[in-house]
DNA sequence: CTGAAAGCGCTAACAC
DNA sequence: GTGTTAGCGCTTTCAG
């Protein structure tokens, strides 16, 4: 592979006129450019970014790091990021930490080795700390997603409460009685936000908040589905239900079908998230819609901005959701709650 | 940010050393070793992967080139090979080339620039041309999903038409009479393989291939809606189809529903890909399963191959895929094939 | 406007 | 077993 020295020889110059000339910075007389291009083009020389960020000290790489398992909700996401990446000439590279806090640290880790020029995560830790590494390097840091307290950092988040308000909103409004709620771990920011969504709009209808209604599972199907029967099985069950993110949905869609149980007249259903599926599956899904993609442009927006203006407080904005009202939660006629 | 330097004077010792404590190569007096760690925790010293990957001419990156836009296979296929990249020290940096060449074009250039370790690339063009910079400096290329002519590269690709073929043989096995076939461009190697296997089931059958079944559509939602509705404009419409992704069986299911076609007594239907959506909607659909993960892992398997072995013929698998018959494809009594 | 030269931080010969 | 030293390929002052 060529070198900057080997293109310098042969258009007989000096390599920092090549590098001028490659990097387009300072002037360059013409007829010496277009000898310069003619060897790059004859070498056909292509510069070592490597050898470039060294010296420059800096790096055309984002690191994008994500604790979420959700297909859709990953890519859509990672679009976003990758979109506004490619406008500023940065690469994004990919990390999951399927939720392991070691895994998380170890990928911030190698963040910090390649000394990459942002990092925009979804924390599996919801504890500030594990960040230090990268803020100590001044590397800017955007959380998406989850909430962190300790944040010195930019985030961009979703208007978990005030979606998870109008779900069950709605479905009181459709003549839904008892509402329950399946969530995930408290102690994801998401989880509570969702949680206390939903009781905010039992409050504010005068509808009275019942713990027995309320299931806190892992975030995966296996749990919504567990957690969809255990409601099932109260002595006085739920006639719907609001469920905190997608995969939950499934889950507990999936149970709804195996125990038989009719959808939206015996049981209404909302779920956090929207999919492709959403409208296919019968009847279509109502849904609590994140704008994931705008999640991914805004977080890599603020990397760009506070890599310009390192000093300037960090940004935190947070999204609004999108209720998609399809069939699942609106009833023809509302069937009596049932007594046991 | 302390640099190998600061450490060697703090440890009173010489750079080299440290280095050697940092990379454990070499042998290092225990006790020198241990000053070096205490110095490198003092100062908090995070080796600088930049310098280091210039001086060895080596990287610890992999490109992930994707054209596809399905996010299930998209996120299960990195997350094989960000697998292996972890039990290998590699980073992975995502590209979606949104099937455009030319953004597949500057993506290889960034790779080339970069000097990543290896690629893994699903491409777009499907002419070989475009991999050449990479050739050249020897960059280990493995090609995914589709085909490419000229390869002097490794590639992993899906039985496509063996998976076709057993979906259409299903298909006529359940009673089905005129198939019909919801296929891509035929210039994507993928498409025309699924269009061969369907052919070629239908030929041992001994039923007649009939053109007017067939639709070549780009591979979205909204093409797999208007094949499916010329379809049951037909003078004769079919009686069941094979689509063959996942992303035209979401418009085509759509398009039944509007239609008010019943599944699977009036259409049996059998989509490519698997999703967890797919035992959801109602009746669950009948896939061929790709082994999407397994594609990923195998695809990096060969990449750290290749690195340990430039040498060698590129190898090339072909990976099987999976029928998963659910009820959209098996009819309790089959209606009597319509007859205009 | 151009060239010489000094590093960016690290590693790997090569001496000792 | 350890230190010295010369680069990896590039950019960027600083002279000219």
């Amino acid at each position: 592979m060529p070198t900057i020295y080997d293109v310098a020889k042969l258009a007989s110059v000096s390599p920092a006129t090549v590098s001028r000339v490659v990097n387009q910075r300072g002037n360059v007389r013409p007829d010496m450019a277009s000898r310069v291009n003619e060897a790059i083009e004859a070498l056909d020389y292509r510069p070592n970014v490597v050898a470039r960020n060294l010296r420059r000290q800096t790096s055309a790489v984002w690191t994008l790091i994500f604790s979420d398992i959700d297909a859709f909700h990953f890519t859509a996401v990672s679009r976003g990021v990758m979109e506004i990446g490619q406008d500023v000439g940065k690469s994004v590279v990919l990390c999951n930490t399927d939720d392991e806090p070691d895994k998380e640290q170890r990928y911030i880790e190698v963040a910090v080795a390649d000394r990459v020029a942002g990092v925009v995560i979804s924390p599996a830790s919801e504890s500030g700390g594990v960040l230090e590494p990268l803020l100590e390097l001044d590397i800017p840091v955007v959380t998406i997603d989850r909430d962190l307290p300790s944040s010195a950092v930019g985030s961009v988040l979703v208007e978990n409460e005030c979606g998870a308000e109008q779900a069950t909103a709605h479905l009181l409004a459709s003549g839904y009685g008892r509402i329950a709620c399946i969530t995930g771990d408290l102690a994801l920011s998401t989880a509570a936000q969702r949680l206390a969504g939903y009781r905010g709009a039992l409050e504010a209808a005068g509808v009275p908040y019942d713990p027995a209604l309320v299931r806190t599972t892992d975030y995966r199907e296996a749990g919504g589905y567990r957690a969809m029967s255990q409601l099932l099985e109260l002595d006085r069950p739920p006639d719907a239900v609001f469920v905190a993110n997608s995969q939950m949905t499934l889950g507990a869609l999936e149970c709804l079908a195996d125990r038989g149980v009719s959808i939206p007249d015996e049981m209404g259903i909302v779920g956090f998230d929207e999919h492709p599926w959403a409208r296919l599956v019968s009847p279509a899904l109502t849904t609590v819609a994140q704008p994931t993609y705008e999640l991914g442009r805004v977080a890599a927006q603020m990397l760009v901005e506070r890599a310009k203006d390192p000093g300037g407080p960090p940004t935190r904005v947070s999204l609004p959701t999108e209720l998609i009202v399809r069939e699942s939660s609106t009833p023809r006629r509302r069937a009596p709650a049932r007594q046991r």
